[in-house]
DNA sequence: AGCACGCCGACT
DNA sequence: GTCGGCGTGCTC
């Protein structure tokens, strides 16, 4: 007899184990179809897992060993046959699960909390419970908690009523005995972002009364309970920000009844600003000679990456939109992907303004409702046009033509957690299997996408000219070696202050720029050179003004800014040019005028950074400093004046991509500034103004940039030559750690010498420790391989790790593998 | 990674 | 008996 077998990616499954498992598909779910998510019971314990169908298959002999499907959780599926398939390839691509792949592929809103909930089984009674419990201590007392309530309880109350101990074992025994019932609900929706509020539970000067007589021992519930009389409720965060308290901290202040924890939902989202339909676009003739290039290759219907070379300004938008047009003309759909929502808030407006209700918009700082609302519209093909952020790559989507990739050369591009995916492969393997036209658009494209055009893999077409013809700013370089033989210490060069004066003087507005990476701020004893680092990572603390704290920006431990060295007591004085130093300086140098900073620091949920650029144009704020996202207000009329404080920050790291970097940024800052009728000036302070990367950069000179570059990286046999394949080894014992990276290393090079690898061009560097050797208390070391980005070879490394996992010498140690990581 | 299973010694 | 600890092997 014929029975139904689904083939079943599991979320319990590790990278070691991953496979489509086989599950027997039981009568009342004859129906069930690829796609949808199920429950199943896994591992020894059958412990109920997630999971999603692959395939569904009939078999003729039934196979005694098969377990059963336990339920469906989707009535719909959630996962075309397409995405289905992406997530395979995702899994043979970038070292995850499949199901990693899945989940990285579904709206938040669309996960379920699995809940175990146990209760006595049908007609068993109390009494008999604990007869069958015998004499273990720990079944009684599971029994004596389940029958409190008809209902039984969920596992996770009863772990708390257990403590340290493991209820597993007891459960499982009483669930063998038929004692003892198990239920899995899933329960929907729990993916809306929440904060957590804090407010004294009790009147503020009897909470003070309990806490101060032991203000000596316990210094954070002093804190807490201080900060909470001062200013009544807080965000959960917020307090532990200020104070340094941990949430353990908050959660025994809960407990002993002092303050109470309540949930609220984040709304985070602007409202949609309401726009006006926008009128026919106009092209000029370069951009419609790459119109009608582009939308040739689109209409040909087979796959094919071109890439859309634009200087700033020189109107890519425009491109793009008649393209999109011409793509739902022929019943096709679009999707647009931009690196970050933030940073590109017209570009969403301008396609409301031309595709209205087709629209939909996917970015992170969506609810999850919303993000859950937008995802079905999609789905059900009620948008056919689609933009976001870096998960939007996956945007359901069905008769994809067109996939454009805005500032494609940008690193947000690549997910930094597990599945590693990079959103411009997902998108050309999307193109290719639809048959649909990619676009790279850029104003400095990436060296491998340029490489790419030139060796013709991808068509090339340029908009060499600026929109409206406007002149670009006079660029300055200013040399701050020189400026520091003349003893000018202070992150502003002469030219720069003597340019701001002349600016405030003329009522324009300035901004400066600070690279991210320059934007910390360490701190360092005059006498001694200590600098205070983090008690459980290898990285220096960085200062805080808004809590007067040291910071770390890797694990989040922070304590309070001593008064001086604690080691020697000598003063202490802050290092490198963060965003607070200059605007420190600034308000030294010129005390009556205001000054903006924008950053991590001051961009909050209610200050949104449109909001602060907003108020930076209508109030005419002469100075904005600021990170890359001031980059924005460059393109204000009023803004005649820009300084690149560091461009040297970044470019010296040890990362092939810093010039890259370096280049890119300088360029779009240099090419945006001095948009208005006035002529705008640009100075960049560099110690190294004879680089070519700088010089390159100030001249806008891609080729330029791109010729050395690309020499540099065929030397060194950086991509698009090969590419780096990381593995990466952390643990909580530094010898244990190195020692299994070693053994991969040797493992590896042993398969190397051997068929069918033999011959095979592959450099293998390292163990070397991270960067950031230690995270958390946990030590990370790494191998580095270049070879070719090969099926083959994927193979090999993923085969490496999965063993590497399954050997039990290294339990306790995670092996992780990356390509082309971004650090 | 979980989890069971088997083995051992300790407690009572 | 029961409990805790630990090594080994499998997950449809």
């Amino acid at each position: 007899m014929p029975v139904l077998i689904a083939k079943i990616a599991l979320s319990a499954a590790t990278f070691a184990i991953d496979k489509p498992y086989d599950y027997l598909i039981p009568a009342e779910l004859a129906e069930l179809s690829p796609g949808v998510r199920v429950i199943v019971p896994f591992g020894a314990g059958n412990r109920r897992t997630e999971g999603i169908v692959l395939a569904v298959e009939t078999a003729e002999n039934l196979d005694k060993r098969l377990k059963s499907i336990l339920a469906c959780l989707d009535e719909e599926p959630v996962l075309t046959d397409e995405g289905i398939r992406t997530a395979l390839w995702m899994r043979e691509r970038w070292f995850c699960t499949v199901y990693d792949a899945v989940r990285a592929m579904l709206p938040a809103g669309l996960y379920y909390a699995l809940q175990d909930c146990y209760r006595l089984a049908d007609g068993i009674e109390k009494e008999a419970a604990l007869e069958a419990a015998g004499r273990s201590k720990y079944e009684r007392q599971v029994v004596e908690l389940v029958s409190v309530r008809q209902s039984g309880l969920e596992a996770a109350q009863i772990r708390e009523a257990f403590g340290t101990k493991d209820p597993g074992p007891a459960l499982r025994s009483l669930l063998g005995k038929g004692v003892l019932a198990l239920e899995t609900s899933a329960a929907r929706g729990v993916g809306d972002k929440t904060e957590k509020l804090i407010s004294l539970a009790i009147p503020p000067e009897e909470a003070l009364a309990q806490v101060t007589p032991k203000r000596k021992t316990a210094p954070l519930r002093y804190a807490v309970v201080e900060l909470l009389a001062g200013i009544g409720e807080a965000a959960v965060k917020e307090v532990c920000y200020f104070t340094g308290a941990a949430n353990a901290t908050i959660r025994s202040l809960e407990k002993s009844g002092l303050v109470t924890i309540t949930e609220q939902e984040v709304f985070r989202r602007a409202g949609p600003d309401h726009v006006e339909p926008a009128g026919p676009v106009k092209l000029n003739r370069e951009q419609d000679a790459a119109f009608q290039g582009l939308n040739a290759m689109a209409e040909a219907g087979t796959a094919a990456v071109a890439l859309l070379y634009g200087v700033t300004g020189s109107g890519k938008t425009q491109v793009y939109l008649r393209l999109i047009e011409e793509t739902l003309k022929r019943g096709k759909t679009a999707l647009t992907l931009v690196p970050e929502i933030a940073l590109t808030p017209q570009l969403m407006a301008i396609y409301t303004a031309h595709f209205g209700d087709e629209v939909a918009v996917l970015h992170s700082s969506l609810r999850a409702g919303e993000r859950y609302d937008e995802w079905k519209r999609i789905r059900t093909g009620k948008a056919q046009v689609v933009i976001g952020t870096r998960s939007a790559v996956f945007a359901p989507l069905e008769r994809l033509g067109l996939v454009i990739l805005d500032e494609e050369q940008e690193g947000s591009y690549k997910s930094e957690n597990v599945p590693r995916y990079h959103a411009r492969d997902v998108a050309k393997y999307r193109a290719q299997r639809n048959g649909a036209l990619l676009v790279l658009g850029s104003a400095t494209p990436s060296v491998e996408t340029m490489y790419h055009a030139r060796q013709g893999d991808y068509r090339l077409f340029t908009l060499a000219r600026r929109y409206n013809e406007r002149e670009l700013p006079a660029v300055f370089l200013a040399d701050m070696k020189e400026e520091l033989q003349a003893g000018n210490t202070s992150p502003l060069s002469l030219p720069l202050r003597q340019a701001l004066e002349e600016n405030l003087k003329r009522g324009e507005q300035s901004i400066l720029f600070l690279n991210r990476r320059g934007a910390s701020r360490m701190v360092t004893c005059v006498h001694c050179g200590q600098v205070p680092s983090c008690p459980r990572c290898s990285a220096y603390l960085t200062y805080h003004s808004a809590n007067h704290r040291l910071m770390c920006h890797y694990c989040g431990h922070s304590e309070p800014m001593p008064d001086s060295c604690p080691d020697c007591g000598g003063a202490l004085e802050f290092v490198g040019a963060g965003t607070q130093r200059v605007e420190e300086t600034l308000k030294e140098l010129f005390p009556d005028v205001e000054v903006m900073r924008m950053d991590a620091d001051t961009v909050t949920a209610s200050q949104s950074h449109e909001k602060l650029l907003a108020r930076f144009r209508e109030e005419r704020i002469p100075i904005l400093v600021g990170t890359q996202m001031v980059a924005k207000g460059l393109d204000f009329e009023n803004v005649t004046l820009v300084g690149v404080i560091s461009a040297d920050q970044g470019l010296y790291l040890d990362d092939y991509r810093a010039g890259e970097r370096t280049f890119s940024l300088i360029t779009q800052v240099v090419g945006r500034a001095g948009r208005g009728s006035k002529a705008g000036r640009a100075i960049i302070q560099t110690f190294t103004p004879e680089n070519d990367v700088i010089t390159a950069a100030a001249r806008q000179d891609y080729d330029h940039f791109y010729e050395q570059e690309i020499g540099l990286r065929k030397v060194r046999n950086c991509p698009p030559f090969s590419s780096f394949f990381v593995i990466t080894v952390s643990g909580a014992e530094e010898g244990q750690t190195l020692r299994v990276c070693a053994m991969l290393r040797d493992t590896l090079l042993g398969w190397l010498g051997a068929e069918p690898y033999r011959g095979f061009s592959c450099q293998v560097l390292g163990p070397a420790p991270a960067a950031i050797t230690k995270v958390n208390n946990r030590y990370r070391y790494r191998l580095t391989l270049m070879a070719e980005n090969i099926r083959l070879f994927r193979a090999l490394v993923a085969h490496l790790v999965r063993c590497a996992q399954a050997d039990r010498k290294n339990r306790g140690v995670s092996i992780t593998a990356d390509i082309d990581p971004m650090n």
